[in-house]
RNA sequence: GUGGGUGUAGCUCAGUCGGUAGAGCACUGGGUUGUGAUCCCAGGUGUCGCGGGUUCAAGUCCCGUCACUCACCCCA
């Protein structure tokens, strides 16, 4: 039971069979934003800290405290990306991709490191698949990027989740209604820690769980309600387009943000069967980020789309994603002439297409057979001495347990052909 | 950082009043010398997380410790 390594904590393996259904998760979303025109960006694992340090807001708890930061040996501060945003600017910005048509619009499927307590759904490395449109500030951009989340899902089959609405506002209404809020929240018999909150970021102390702050907030003012006339036509040309999109929402006026950068249109996807961690992805607008990092005024628009938690509503709705099986054929030899031809018969097998895999390590017929029912083939290719004088193999259907002799010159014909039926 | 729960076979878990290791699945072999899945038979399944204590005797009770897990904080 005990053995000399483990996981590091709140680590997730994945391994066949359900490994199939994580690739299959992955593959469904980042298919989604393919199909819109977005480009694949694969980027660093580590970044500067800086980078994450300025783009994700310093008094966030993420860069305060959750991220996973060492020094290398040139005494650099180098940090395992805990969100992807931030390191596909620091391309655009490097790389000049913001100097062509615009928007830029780049997709990611990657791994991410947040050093949080770990619980269900929400992991030490966790799995995103993302996108960022970049350099139109187009609220037919915002629908877009949410649609094609939604269009992720419901390609693996969601019902049970829910696409949450809101808008922050923009650099000249956020902060009036900031100053409205605290000073709503200061007049409030509040504990200490929530008074500090409503300092850092009093939109947090809105979407607090307790009831009884619940109540005290009720009457507070809300962003919707303070929008500036700019920000609040944006806002309603988003929802204008969701409907042209068809994609249903519920507004969310006390959703909150961990990370500084959003602005305008945000919106989180929701999953009820979860658990505590019920959002599947989630994202929204950043007009400052990049002109922040030392880029142009540009805007952009972007998700993050959790694969982990995706794979785990999936479960949680008993849909089968992804096919865990092995391969399509797999050979069966008895003795050492019929394992020289099985072994030499997988190269054309393969070039053709076909999933070939055989029984290796001289098992007996039985362990052989029962190797090619493990391994989800279709079909099973015996092959003994009988047959290579005969010219022949046995193309066996293991559903049905119908077997039939075909040429020995033909296999990979017969095998293509008994596949497509 | 804080609180709850759980640690027994590869996996999922039983284990009564403290009395000397259990089931299902999986795995291996056989029933079938050239046929899997189904069925029957046989078989490893083991530091009962680790350390200490109480006791004639501890998987069981007590203390400590570690790990996992769920939740809080916070959040994709």
């Amino acid at each position: 039971m005990t053995t000399p390594f483990a996981a590091p904590k709140g680590v997730p393996d994945y391994f066949p069979p359900n490994s199939a259904a994580f690739t299959a998760v992955r593959s469904a979303l980042l298919g989604a934003t393919a199909r819109a025109g977005y480009g694949y960006i694969e980027l660093p694992v580590f970044e500067d800290t800086a980078l994450f340090a300025r783009g994700v807001g310093e008094s966030t708890d993420v860069v305060s405290k959750e991220m996973y930061t060492f020094t290398d040996r040139g005494g650099r501060s180098i940090t395992l990306r805990p969100e992807g945003t931030a390191g596909v600017m620091r391309a655009v910005i490097e790389h000049g991709l913001d100097r062509g048509q615009l928007p830029v619009k780049l997709a990611y499927a990657a791994q991410f490191f947040r050093a949080e307590q770990p619980q269900a759904g929400r992991y030490r490395q966790f799995h995103q698949v993302g996108v960022e449109a970049i350099g139109v500030d187009d609220p037919a951009l915002d629908a877009e990027v949410i649609a094609i989340a939604d269009e992720g899902f419901r390609a693996l089959g969601l019902t049970g989740y829910r696409l949450e609405l809101t808008s922050l506002g923009d650099a000249t209404c956020r902060p009036q209604y900031r100053e409205k809020l605290q000073a709503f929240l200061a007049k409030l018999p509040l504990d200490e820690d929530t008074r500090r909150r409503a300092e850092i970021n009093p939109l947090r102390v809105l979407d607090d769980k307790r009831p009884e702050v619940r109540e005290l907030v009720a009457e507070a003012p809300l962003m919707l309600d303070n929008l500036s006339p700019e920000t609040l036509e944006h806002y309603e040309r988003v929802k204008a387009h969701l409907g042209d999109l068809g994609v249903k929402y519920v507004e969310n006026p006390r959703m909150v943000r961990g990370l500084d950068y959003y602005t305008k249109t945000t919106f989180e996807f929701v999953h009820d069967g979860l658990g505590a961690q019920s959002g599947i992805g989630g994202g929204g607008r950043y007009d400052g980020l990049m002109a922040q990092l030392g880029g142009q005024e540009l805007s952009g628009v972007g998700f993050g789309l959790g694969v982990d938690r995706a794979l785990l509503a999936c479960q949680v709705e008993g849909l089968a994603v992804g096919d865990a099986t092995r391969c399509d054929v797999y050979g069966v030899p008895l003795g050492d002439a019929a394992r020289s031809r099985l072994v030499g018969i997988g190269a054309p097998l393969r070039a053709a297409g076909v999933r070939y895999d055989m029984a290796y390590g001289g098992k007996g017929l039985k362990g052989a057979m029962k190797g090619a029912d493990r391994s989800g083939a279709r079909f099973a290719l015996v092959l003994g001495e009988r047959d290579i004088e005969a010219g022949v193999a046995q193309l066996k259907e293991l559903a049905t347990g119908e077997q039939r002799e075909v040429p020995l010159a033909d296999v990979v014909t017969e095998v293509r052909r008994a596949l497509e039926r």
